[in-house]
DNA sequence: TATAGTGTAATAGTTAACTAGTACAATAGG
DNA sequence: CCTATTGTACTAGTTAACTATTACACTATA
């Protein structure tokens, strides 16, 4: 997996077993890779991925059972409120942003419209 | 100034030069703060300062003149490829994000909409 | 010419993130 | 009961970012 040299790597990991979960890749009750299983995969240490694994047990995405391995949550208000939450953050950032460079909201979603118009040409090629 | 423990110092110093250019609170062809002004507004070490300053010399927004100061370019083409550049960025990482969340092209524009919706109605609060 | 203001360089020390390695605790299955 | 698998804890060492400090080079001006 490639990182953002900008980030902390267990902060990148962190989100990317929230987009799994999110997904439907890792569902609600079962079990999530091994943690060793996961260090390969993503190439960094153990140690890594359990400072990523601690912060998603504190806040409940996870559950950790000693011997047994990590589930998810069965908890579905957790995890629709994270989504919503996640799908917030990244508008505001980007607004923010935007807005710093005296974008109006208008032309905002103009500017995201033409993106993904360009994007999807693209893409189709 | 309030910094994203996330992300270096130094780099978020750097996209709020940029901004402050691209906003013409910082002019084309007339000269920035003294590198220990910014030091101080901004409440970090010169030479943190300075490792921005200097990779922003590097892509000659800036041009650095010993003695006198830091002076913004006044080759507006660099300047205006910049604003694109960065809004490209901006609207990238969202796009990429959310697309990772399995979030629609449609979905994501009315996602957008909405947030601005909401941020404004609070913000004439 | 002396001084203040400017950019730049270099050293030393601190901290957070990461890696490597080892060990330990709990569980499952033969 | 033994062994493999799993999560967890701990120590040690490296690196990048940041701070603090000093020094130096160039410019303007009194």
């Amino acid at each position: 997996m490639k990182f953002d040299d900008k980030v902390p790597i267990y902060y990148q990991i962190k989100q990317y077993i929230y987009q799994e979960i999110l997904i439907n890749h890792f569902q609600p009750g079962t079990k999530i890779p091994p943690v060793r299983q996961l260090a390969i995969d993503l190439t960094v240490n153990v140690n890594t991925i359990q400072r990523a694994l601690s912060e998603l047990i504190d806040e409940e995405i996870l559950i950790s059972k000693r011997g047994k391995g990590n589930f998810v949550t069965t908890d579905l208000q957790i995890l629709n409120q994270l989504k919503e939450n996640i799908v917030e953050e990244k508008l505001e950032i980007m607004y923010t942003q935007l807005k710093n460079l005296q974008i109006s909201s208008d032309e905002m979603v103009q500017y995201l419209s033409d993106y993904i118009k360009k994007r999807e040409e693209n893409d189709h090629e």
